[in-house]
DNA sequence: AATCAGTACAACCGCCACAAG
DNA sequence: TCTTGTGGCGGTTGTACTGAT
């Protein structure tokens, strides 16, 4: 369903500013852009909107195709899998929407840009930190990715990826087969099958516990794309296996205890003492107590982070 | 039922890089 | 070298939807 859609072309709501229209895109337009794309391909929107008949700018059109129009994108909402993905690859790259959206076929810029600010940035508000701290990067790399690595595990071990939030927005192209091999859309597909398609990912050296979380030089790592039967080993395969989030994760699911490692982490007397133990700065100084679990976090999510606590 | 606040997402804007003339 | 057109990107805004009160 496209709120668009439901208007009428002729409201008030839309400005049209000389010969071009501005607001909310049509069916009529949809097709026309459609159409047209598919008879003589993008590029040159510019000409294109004229051509096609397209009261819009070439950068309209072109964003409508990107993010709205284009056959291979993928709908729903985003996957524990690829909150994974989107978080890690921000830790490295930061506000790089279109560099991170390359790793996650379907998915556009602005749906990643839309989730982080919507999902993420609430959580950094709700934190009373900036979402660029350092403080928040260790709560999201010490407490949240784990916990994602977590869900995706039992997810896997249950015989199926967890739908996270699976709603009536969810399309088939959003479907746990996406993930499987053989399964889901064709863009999955060619990744699983070619790992090379992820030229960054896939550039290995094994240089342990020396990568920079926001270095971009991209070392260390073997893209899979498999389904995540193991959480862990998706994501450490997926991301840099050097860096230190993948390594803290990778051992905690190696001892098969992870759930008693990261609550030993979060107690303030461990962290601060144990120099095994990642520096997580001042982590305690947050009022994570009243930490919202909404929307990201699932009910067993605050079930699981109590228990981490100790409370 | 009405209202309100929060959420999700489509769309626009401004800036920048690059290529062609 | 300068200008212009084009595409790409990140930031921001507007609004429909949803759930709580």
């Amino acid at each position: 369903m496209d709120m668009a859609h439901e208007r009428d072309a002729s409201s008030e709501e839309e400005v049209v500013a000389g010969e071009l229209r501005r607001g909310p895109w049509t069916v009529e337009e949809d097709l026309l852009l459609v159409n047209y794309v598919a008879a003589h391909g993008e590029g040159r929107w510019n000409s294109l909107a004229r051509s096609a008949g397209l009261r819009r700018t070439g950068k309209s059109c072109r964003l409508r195709w990107l993010n709205y129009l284009r056959p291979d994108l993928r709908r729903g909402n985003i996957t524990p899998q690829e909150q994974l993905l989107i978080l890690e690859l921000h830790s490295r790259w930061g506000n790089r929407w279109s560099k991170i959206a390359q790793h996650l076929p379907g998915r556009t810029d602005n749906e990643i840009k839309n989730y982080w600010r919507t999902r993420v940035q609430k959580h950094a508000k709700q934190l009373k930190c900036d979402v660029n701290s350092q403080q928040f990067k260790d709560v999201m790399r010490y407490l949240w990715m784990p916990r994602l690595v977590e869900r995706i595990q039992n997810a896997g071990a249950a015989g199926a990826p967890q739908q996270h939030k699976a709603g009536a927005a969810d399309t088939p192209l959003s479907s746990p087969s996406s993930w499987q091999p053989g399964g889901g859309d064709h863009h999955h597909q060619l990744l699983m099958n070619n790992p090379a398609a992820v030229p960054e990912l896939s550039a290995s050296t094994t240089t342990a516990g020396s990568a920079s979380p926001s270095s971009d030089s991209g070392a260390g790592a073997q893209p899979c794309w498999l389904a995540p039967v193991g959480g862990a080993e998706w994501f450490t395969t997926t991301c840099d296996a050097s860096s230190s989030t993948a390594a803290v994760l990778l051992a905690g699911h190696q001892q098969q205890q992870q759930q008693q490692q990261w609550s030993c982490l979060l107690g303030e007397a461990t962290w601060a003492s144990s120099s095994e133990l990642p520096d997580l700065g001042c982590v305690a100084d947050f009022e994570i107590g009243s930490f919202d679990v909404e929307s990201i976090w699932s009910t067993d999510d605050s079930l699981w982070f109590t228990q981490a606590q100790g409370v």
